[in-house]
DNA sequence: ACCGTGACGTGTC
DNA sequence: TGACACGCCACGG
């Protein structure tokens, strides 16, 4: 159990605001959240894993790198949603990914 | 209670 | 550039 039982809800919201074709990194979450670090952003999706439908593979690192494909039902079905959504994926990065990026900032205007 | 280990990020050298 | 240290906070052993 969590400190925070309000903290995977916040960041499960949050995941679910990013646009479709669109992705964010752990820290931005974290940024926006102001509230613990990309680490538990990282924790938290991965607590939100199973009964949810949060868009988790739309949640990369900061160098657009698929760090958590090996945690979902299959290591390539990361990739294969993204690439679904028309973002292109090449070794494990994210292909342009400054144009793809979207701040969860945006909310806010 | 201590310690290693994360779906991380930033600063330094 | 790339490697490394350090901060981050929760969890399991």
């Amino acid at each position: 159990m969590p400190k925070n039982p309000h903290y995977i809800e916040d960041v499960q919201d949050v995941a679910r605001t990013i646009p479709e074709g669109r992705v964010t990194t752990y820290g931005a979450i974290a940024d926006f959240l102001t509230l613990g670090s990309a680490r538990m952003v990282g924790w938290a999706l991965h607590r939100s894993l199973p009964g949810t439908e949060v868009p988790a593979h739309r949640v990369v690192n900061r160098k657009g790198e698929l760090s958590g494909r090996n945690n979902f039902a299959t290591p390539t079905l990361m990739q294969e949603r993204l690439e679904a959504e028309g973002v292109r994926v090449e070794n494990d990065r994210i292909v342009d990914f400054d144009e793809k990026f979207w701040s969860p900032t945006e909310l806010l205007k």
